[in-house]
DNA sequence: TTTTGTGAACTAGTTCACAGCT
DNA sequence: AGCTGTGAACTAGTTCACAAAA
């Protein structure tokens, strides 16, 4: 606690994330979980050598990761887990709560409005929505309600949902999205195949299963075959 | 049909996938599903400039990904949609049926046995496994088996798994991925958060919820107060 | 002419190595 | 002593630009 206060130093003029790159972002993640999972053990401090060690992972690495926002680290000691922790938090804009809306509410949809990962590290599922009559008005497991898509703008402002996660068949989902960016939604995580369009001042991320699994096959025909 | 003949040349010394880069296998595998559009809308030939603008990409990129692996194209003309896509199923070893396995019955892994990307592209969803009493003997809506993870071993050997897919909470996720490993299969998509320990035989590849959400987090965090 | 395939140039990302702080 | 923060060196990935082919 004594020293928590002295390794706040805010730095310089950085603070500038145009230039971090993607790849910096999701080690971030990474370390916030790590550092979160130290924290509840009751370890004070940690080293760059011994985080890199957990992941395998350069320690100059990390450094520089976390040198883009600050000096957060203490030389001859390391760096403080709670410390860092909230600094991460507080980087990845955690510290507040953020409310997701899933669009689809098919297999996939309803099985993420109640996958626990989302809920953790202050993500909150506040709405899905589908356009089938048979959908609307109920709620998922969790309870999650459902909404009618054509709603969306309206619960998009009362609900002030911050990111949409596209869980709708590949067919409809350019025209989900064009709806979640007239809607004001300016993050979105998508899970359909394909590349889709948003302007640029939306943030779009994709996770395509289907590239994952054909990259897996690539290694097994090629890789695994040859060896 | 009279020059798809023509342009199958196996090529010099490369078929090399060692210096592949996943990133390379990743772009492949999406251009692959646009030639399978572009197939079936009968198109007959594309130049590399014309793929490089459906998704935002450079032409020069998609000549050297598919200079890779041989000469597939044609001065002047471009590449002849059905054998260029035929060469990339080979390539990406998809002229064969892989065989998936799920772990873990829960919502997402019973929403990803009945989801339709899996199925396409050669891939079946051959099996699911779980450690639960009420779940062992059932069947998803899809229809696919749920196993007691005890049978792993003898199921995997005898329906030639190929791929698993870890559904199972962030807890058990390690003690599964062991005993995929043990059952000799060689490709794993891991959807549980966090790294997993996996010999270098064995292709692991990662789809993290919570770092994709992450990411956007911090671009509306850091980015979009800015803007 | 058009468009490929590819060396050369460039850009981004990672790792090294060490000065400087504790 | 130990460990951070960071310029310099290195490696990987992308784009340019052009000779060669159809």
């Amino acid at each position: 606690m004594v020293a928590l206060t002295l390794v706040n130093r805010p730095n310089k003029r950085r603070q500038t994330p145009e230039q971090v790159s993607e790849l910096t972002t999701n080690r971030l993640s990474v370390y916030l979980r790590c550092l979160n999972r130290l924290d509840a053990d009751g370890v004070h401090t940690i080293s760059s050598r011994a985080l890199a060690e957990q992941f395998h992972l350069n320690a100059a690495q990390i450094r520089k990761d976390l040198a883009y926002f600050g000096e957060f680290g203490v030389r001859g000691v390391g760096y403080y887990v709670t410390d860092l922790r909230q600094h991460l938090r507080q980087i990845l804009g955690l510290d507040r709560r953020l409310r997701v809306a899933i669009m689809g509410a098919g297999n996939l949809g309803l099985a993420l409005a109640d996958y626990p990962g989302f809920r953790q590290e202050g993500f909150e599922i506040a709405a899905m929505f589908d356009a089938a009559d048979g959908k609307i008005g109920h709620v998922s497991r969790g309870g999650v309600p459902i909404h009618d898509i054509k709603a969306l703008k309206k619960v998009a402002k009362r609900d002030r949902l911050d990111i949409a996660v596209i869980a709708v068949p590949a067919p409809h989902a350019q025209a989900v999205v064009d709806q979640v960016v007239a809607a004001g939604i300016k993050a979105i995580l998508n899970f359909s195949p394909g590349a889709l369009k948003v302007p640029a001042e939306v943030k779009l991320k994709g996770v395509d299963l289907t590239v994952s699994l054909e990259s897996l096959s690539f290694y097994l025909a090629q890789g695994a075959d040859a060896v």
